[in-house]
DNA sequence: AAAAAACCTGTCAAATCTGACAGGGACCGA
DNA sequence: TCGGTCCCTGTCAGATTTGACAGGTTTTTT
């Protein structure tokens, strides 16, 4: 058997295999929080943010489609940073984006002219977040997609960091699917509250009369949500809306 | 940092770590093949089986309720011990479902008086199955389970080899779950495979009527296993038996 | 303040689904 | 050989969905 070359040390390599492991049975959002906190033992940072969604779907419409899971962020960070759009000038996701692999924010810094001067940068100077790293997983149009930032005053920038992060941030992905099951579609296709609403009564075999007791209004009312849900999904009626909400985690059974 | 205290050497959880990573991309039978003899690297073994399924119908119905990922194990071996209901009589799989860990061959027959006479050790020594291991993921009923069997004529005994397959085996499980979406559920259900074909279409938005056309039968025949594979699954209607049917991997978009 | 989006409701006809009655043949396992 | 299971088909009535016309109010965003 060919001798590894991994910069990872023992005790790294054993923590993230516990890491990998516990991340099957992670199934709600605290839990995931729970798994960055676990990762933090391993790589020290200061706070966490993931943007999810489809990034095909990101590239066009930006922030509307993407969702965050934010564990420590500074809130007006986050804020000034979607506000402004500026994932559009962010040197280190650019850079990940293009290579696929971890990134680190000082080091990226260095590699452009006027990194230093980048209005990234200087968000993250403002809040103390002078290192980091950026990495996450990257799928095809219309799939589930994940981009990690972990931050701090300062961090370890080693390749043992972003072997670290290669190994966690798969499983970490993976969680954050289970936990976010369904958000990133309702995203996609633009659904409603009501729509999604009489979805998941229509997805438990009640007839549109049935569900019009249930929710107070009009069976016409109900038809119409249903229609528009039908259209939405591109669906040829609501049978295959229903298969298509299921596969897409918009509803539930 | 607490130290690890694991039996793991530093080479086996990076090798881990790269199947755990690895595992998250498994979506057909001959990569997990493949997965399996990865593993076979770092543990060795001559073969392996898997038995999956809802561990809780298992009991009740059997071999029938369950099916087989077969890795090299002697097809003949396999045959005699489904058709003898062996795994009634099996002391490893029993030893594996009380306590949850993993067990070994030799050590399980040493434990029980008699051990070296039970029919399946009989049948191992008659395949030259002298040694292994058994592990897997038993979750609640309903839930999909599975045993990994690992044999060979002689295996590491050391809770080294325990530690690798309680690392592998969920991670291979969570693959063999992808690999086999529905297949578990068209037994539990026991649908048929012209009720789990209209459902298909039904599935696709198609109307009765579209779908005799397209499989050349009357629209009375559609509509009847329409109407089973909607008893079956215990919908109230189509729209419910798809949402049920999807949500269950029977059928995909 | 204005525009856009979301939500709500009525009526009607045609299409489709559901339930219930009727009947049959082929194949497999005990 | 017999019983069970799977697959196939016809007819009919009532329930539900779908599509298309008509209209409205409230909330949110710019």
């Amino acid at each position: 058997m060919a001798t590894h070359t991994s910069p990872l040390p023992h005790s790294d390599a054993l923590s993230l295999l516990e890491l990998a492991r516990d991340a099957i049975a992670c199934s709600t959002e605290p839990e995931f929080h729970g798994l960055i906190h676990r990762l933090r033992r391993v790589l020290p940072f200061d706070c966490a943010v993931c943007a999810w969604g489809d990034v095909g779907l990101a590239m066009e419409k930006g922030a509307a489609a993407t969702g965050l899971v934010d564990v420590g962020y500074p809130p007006e960070y986050v804020d000034v940073y979607v506000r402004n759009g500026y994932q559009n000038r962010d040197l280190v996701l650019r850079d990940f984006l293009v290579t696929g692999e971890p990134q680190n924010f000082v080091t990226v810094e260095k590699r452009h002219p006027g990194g230093r001067r980048n209005v990234v940068r200087r968000l993250d100077r403002d809040h103390g977040l002078l290192d980091g790293w950026a990495y996450g997983v990257v799928n095809a149009y219309g799939e589930f997609s994940s981009v990690f930032f972990f931050a701090g005053r300062q961090t370890d920038r080693s390749a043992r960091a972003a072997a670290v992060l290669e190994h966690a941030v798969p499983h970490l992905t993976e969680a954050l699917k289970r936990v976010l099951r369904g958000r990133a579609a309702v995203l996609r296709y633009g659904l409603t509250p009501c729509e999604v609403e009489v979805l998941k009564w229509v997805k438990d075999g009640k007839s549109s009369w049935e569900i019009s007791v249930i929710l107070g209004k009009s069976e016409r009312c109900v038809n119409f949500h249903v229609a528009n849900a039908v259209r939405k999904l591109g669906a040829a009626n609501r049978t295959h809306a229903v298969a298509i909400a299921v596969a897409k985690g918009i509803v539930d059974l």
